[in-house]
DNA sequence: TGGCATAATCATCAAATCGTCATATTCCGC
DNA sequence: GCGGAATATGACGATTTGATGATTATGCCA
């Protein structure tokens, strides 16, 4: 499952429309439904990366769902956000009391929403933080960096995640199909020989150190990072 | 940001009072607020040094605010001073487990909490000591300076929480999102863009001192302080 | 109430990066 | 060595992203 699924639970259709939209235009993966009881089922499946509960629903409250949530282990670390139509304390502590991470207040941009969850799934998610480290190859996950020895190395973006991934599978081939799946996301379609253009250019990047020997071709296949055999000259 | 900021969570009155005199009269900044949920609310600012909670409090508990805290990544390192009544062993067995600090059984000595206190910031790190340095760069949080090689920098409220930021986290990268949520402060809601116009104010400052090189772009990331490459020119 | 200093937003320009294509070049079996 | 398949490479236009200055807003203090 992508690390940014939500799940919305909203009875009202316009409201419900409007926000699948703008969090799917904003990068997320939406799932959505009308009920409390809907959302329980939903949630008996795969989970969601986070749940967007409206205060006021049919038969079980929001709040009564949020509860609900937090007292089951297998949802209890979920991040909930709330969606209130007015901006009473009451309702603000209630809320915090359930457990809720974060609260928006009706009328709300789509943008400040956006911006809460997606604040809220870095907050939550896996850091993945660390050093990598194959051959004289560095990788600082944190600081986004690449060094060589020491000296740095400079990368752009998707180098870098394609780099990453390389790194934390050394020695195992990766095919375009699987590149571009890991580092540029399913469903995104671009050409595989695209992916040809990167490792030229992360090869390129690592020319100057003497590491562009580390990603290795594997023909009929994709691509390979190897810590680096040493070259007699 | 003071390096000896208290955040106490208190709910009886007179407890409260009592200790927010003690602790000031212990050369501590108090912050004091009556629920777990006020306390959230708080620690979306600037984030104290240490925080005190009580164990019993009406709505949230005690134990669910230091879970809570001990789950968000921004609090996550926060030293945590758990307050209680009773000193059975089963309470205290599950506040080391919610990831508290110290242990502090009622009735105590203010004189101890502060003892306690003290000893948790001295062991933390970071406070206590107002000086930061990073390469040539040095911030006195004490003293709200900044200075290259002794020359005293000039730097707006926000540059300087920004830098502070930055220099205690040297070679990280932050996106703006991150930046926004802790020099701004969580909740707050500015474009994204705010943070570039801030940086670029850090850097003019740092400029005359041939500073400004320090604080990097990371491209499709944000930003992140590198202890100045000595660059041959 | 006016100045100040700082903040935040916006518009615009410049630069980096991306994806694709066209064209080499390499590899491999025969 | 030949031919075809696979990969490497350089170039180009489009898009995204960051830098920067202008503009407006905000808060503070005399």
């Amino acid at each position: 499952m992508a690390t940014n699924c939500v799940l919305l639970v909203e009875d009202e259709t316009d409201i419900r429309e409007m926000l699948t939209f703008s969090l799917e235009r904003g990068g997320l993966e939406v799932v959505s439904t009308e009920t409390a009881e809907d959302a329980l089922r939903i949630l008996d499946g795969p989970l969601p990366n986070i749940v967007i509960i409206d205060w006021m629903l049919p038969g079980m409250s929001g709040i009564d769902l949020a509860r609900r949530l937090r007292r089951d282990p297998i949802t209890s670390d979920l991040p909930l956000v709330m969606l209130t139509a007015r901006g009473e304390e009451s309702d603000k502590l209630k809320s915090f009391d359930a457990g809720i991470d974060d609260y928006v207040t009706k009328p709300f941009s789509p943008k400040e929403l956006i911006a809460r969850i997606k604040a809220l799934l870095r907050r939550t998610g896996t850091p993945e933080d660390g050093v990598l480290t194959v051959g004289q190859l560095t990788l600082d996950t944190r600081g986004h960096q690449v060094t060589v020895n020491g000296d740095q190395v400079h990368v752009g973006p998707t180098e870098f995640r394609l780099l990453e991934l390389l790194m934390r599978n050394p020695n195992r081939a990766f095919d375009r199909t699987q590149l571009l799946d890991r580092v540029w996301g399913r469903n995104v379609y671009v050409e595989e020989r695209t992916v040809d253009v990167h490792v030229l250019r992360l090869r390129k990047a690592l020319m100057p150190f003497g590491m562009d020997k580390a990603v290795e071709t594997v023909r009929g296949i994709g691509y390979r990072l190897s810590p680096v055999p040493v070259l007699v000259s």
